[in-house]
DNA sequence: CTGTTAGCGCATTCAG
DNA sequence: CTGAATGCGCTAACAG
C-alpha cells in the first residue's frame, strides 16, 4: 500500500496538517518542521492521493475531451495542441471517441461530469446542440471545434473559412489563372462552412471580374473524384479550367491521381490546389498547394481559453475566435 | 451545485446507506424504498460523484496512456483500439504525450499514479527501462507497445516482424522477383526488431537460393529517400534490382517519388513494397503494395489484456501477444 | 507557527 | 430489510 499523509506524519512526529502545509506550501512552516516532514516524504516516497485531493477541494485538473475519430489525423494534431497546453497547466485529459454517435456524445458528457471534469473540449464533424445544451446545464464550461460548422451560441475556435478560400483563389489569379473551378462537397453544403468557403471563392473570383464554377462531388473517396474527372475532363481538354480548387486536400490528390491516369498532367495540363494542409498534401508527388488550418494552434487556443474560463471562474466567452491560414504554395500549382 | 447522496436520502426519506444501496444494487432494498429513491434520483437528476467512489473504492476506472505523440498516425490507430475496448468495460483513458522525453514518462508516471490509474499503457518509440522499472515499483500494472523494440521483460503484445518481411519477400518471389533489395534504416540497427525483419528478409531469401542484399537509408524523410535513389539507381537500370523491400511506408512512398523523377517507373521499371498499412499506402500512385500491421487490434489486445489482469487482481503475465500481419497486394509490385 | 476538528461524497460495516 | 456510524486521504477553518 502507498504511504499516506498520515504516515508521514507520524513518521516526522507533526501533525497531518502541517504535513499538508508544507505539501501545498500554504501556511508558514517552521524550518525544522519543514525539514523533518520533508524527510518523511522522501523516505516514504509519498505522493498525495490526488483523488482525495480532488474531493475536497472540488479541483480535479481534469478536462475531458469528446473527439469524433481520434484515428483522424487532423484530429489528432488539434488534440496535441490541446494536451500540450493542457500540461502545461497542469491539466489532465481525458478522452473520448464517439465516433459521430450524438447519443454516445451525451452518455460521455455525464461519465465526465461525474468524473468532476472542469471542462470539455468537443472536437467533432456534426453539430451536437442537445450535447451542447446539456454542457450548460450541468454548468461544464466547453469550447467546441468544428470544421464544418460555424457555431455561435457556443465559445469556439476556428479559421475564417471565407477568408481562407479568398485568399487561395486569389493567390491563384496572382498567379495568372482566370479560368479556377472550385470542386465543393454535395453533401457539405448543408454544413455550413461549405457554404463561407464557396463564398470567399466567387467574391475572389467576380472582384476579377471572373467567372465562378462550383463543381460538386458526391464523397472525398476515390470513386467519388473519379466521377468529378469524368465530368470535367472534356472541359479540361478544352482548356475551360486551367485551375481546380478542391474542398478537401484529400479530394484534390484523389482528382490528381484520377487526372493522371488519363494522361492529364499535374500542374503542366491542369493546376490543383486543396485545402487542410494534411501531412498527406507534402507527401504526394506534385506537393500539394494548399491552404493550411492550423490545427495544433485551434487546440492550443482553444485549451488556453477553456482553462483561462476555469481559473478565473468566470464564465466562458461565447464567441469565435479565429486563427489565421496560411497558403502553402508547392508544386501542384504553376504560375501561367 | 450537484445533488449528492444526502439530498436524494432526504427527498426519499430514507437513510443514505439505502441510496447507496439502490445505487450499486449491492443489497436487497423493499419495492417501496427503491421506488422512492429512484424517484428522487429522476427528479433531482442525481449522478453519483466517481472522485467520492473512487477514495472509498479504490477503483478510479481510470487507464494511464502514455504514447510518443498522438499525431503519429500509427499511434492514433493503436489509441483507436485502446480506447474503444476500454470504454467496453467502463474504463476512462488518461493521455498524455511525452515527445520520446524519459523524463517526461517518469513525470507521467507519478501523475498517473496519484490519479490513482489502474493500469497504464505504454505506446513508445523508445525503450524507458527506467519507467518499467518505475511502474513495477509502483505497483501499476502495465502494457507496453513497441514497434521497434521487442521486450522481453514485460507484457507486450506486437507482430513477429521477422515472420512478417518472410512472407512478404516470400510474396515477392512467388511473384517471380529474384533480385530482391530491402531497404533498412541504418540508425534502427540498434532497435531490435530492424534486425528480425532483415532476419526474416534474408532467411526468406537464402530459402530460395537468392542473395540478399540490405541497402541502409539514413532516415525516413525525402532526402534520405533522395540519397538511397542516388547510391543504387545505376544498379536498377542495370537490372541488379527488380524489386525493393523498405522498412516503412514512408521511406517506400519516398523512394518511389524520386525513381519517379528519374524516370524510373514503379512498377513498370522496378517494383517497391513496404511495411506497415498506413492511410498513406492506399492514397499514393501506384498504391503500395506493403505488410499491413494490426495497429487497432494491437491496442485492443494491449487493453483486453490490462484489464484482464485489473479485473481479476491476478499479475499480468509478463510475455508477448503476437498478432498476425496481412500482405496487402497492390500496384506497386508487378508480376514478372 | 502548530494541532485538533470537521467534512468533501460515498460505501460499508454493524446493530437493530 | 434499514439506519447510524466509521473512514477513505486530504484540506481548511479554528483555536491555541
Amino acid at each position: 500500500m502507498a504511504s499516506t499523509i498520515k504516515d508521514v506524519a507520524k513518521m516526522a512526529d507533526v501533525s497531518i496538517s502541517t504535513v499538508s502545509r508544507v505539501i501545498n506550501d500554504s501556511k508558514p512552516v517552521s524550518p525544522e518542521a519543514r525539514r523533518r516532514v520533508l524527510h518523511a516524504i522522501e523516505v516514504l516516497d509519498y505522493k498525495p492521493n490526488e483523488v482525495a485531493r480532488s474531493l475536497v477541494t472540488k479541483k480535479s485538473n481534469l478536462i475531458g475531451v469528446i473527439v469524433n475519430d481520434i484515428g483522424n489525423s487532423y484530429v489528432s494534431q488539434v488534440l496535441r495542441g490541446v494536451e500540450e497546453i493542457g500540461r502545461m497547466f497542469n491539466y489532465d485529459i481525458l478522452l473520448s471517441s464517439s465516433y459521430g454517435d450524438l447519443e454516445v456524445e451525451m452518455k460521455f458528457a455525464n461519465l465526465f461530469s461525474q468524473k468532476q471534469v472542469e471542462g470539455i473540449i468537443l472536437i467533432s464533424d456534426i453539430l451536437n446542440e442537445r450535447l451542447m445544451f446539456k454542457l450548460d446545464e450541468l454548468k461544464i464550461p466547453y469550447v467546441v471545434i468544428n470544421r464544418f460548422y460555424t457555431i455561435d451560441e457556443a465559445a469556439t475556435v476556428s479559421i475564417n473559412n471565407k477568408n481562407a478560400t479568398y485568399k487561395m483563389t486569389q493567390s491563384l489569379i496572382e498567379a495568372g489563372h482566370k479560368k479556377i473551378g472550385y470542386v465543393a462537397l454535395r453533401k457539405d453544403m448543408d454544413r455550413t462552412n461549405e457554404t463561407y468557403k464557396i463564398k470567399g471563392y466567387k467574391e475572389a473570383m467576380r472582384q476579377c471580374n471572373l467567372k465562378p464554377h462550383v463543381i460538386y462531388s458526391e464523397g472525398l473517396d476515390r470513386e467519388d473524384a473519379l466521377e468529378v474527372m469524368e465530368d470535367i475532363v472534356d472541359d479540361i481538354k478544352d482548356q475551360k479550367y486551367t485551375a481546380l480548387f478542391c474542398t478537401q486536400d484529400i479530394l484534390a490528390i484523389h482528382l490528381m491521381n484520377a487526372l493522371f491516369d488519363q494522361g492529364i498532367r499535374v500542374p503542366e495540363d491542369i493546376s490543383i490546389c486543396g485545402f487542410g494542409g494534411t501531412v498527406l498534401s507534402e507527401i504526394v508527388r506534385p506537393t500539394l498547394t494548399t491552404v493550411k488550418e492550423p490545427f495544433y494552434d485551434i487546440g492550443a487556443v482553444a485549451i488556453r481559453k477553456l482553462l483561462k474560463s476555469v481559473d478565473s471562474k468566470e464564465e466562458l466567452k461565447r464567441d469565435t475566435v479565429f486563427l489565421p491560414v496560411e497558403i502553402l504554395k508547392r508544386d501542384s500549382v504553376k504560375s501561367l
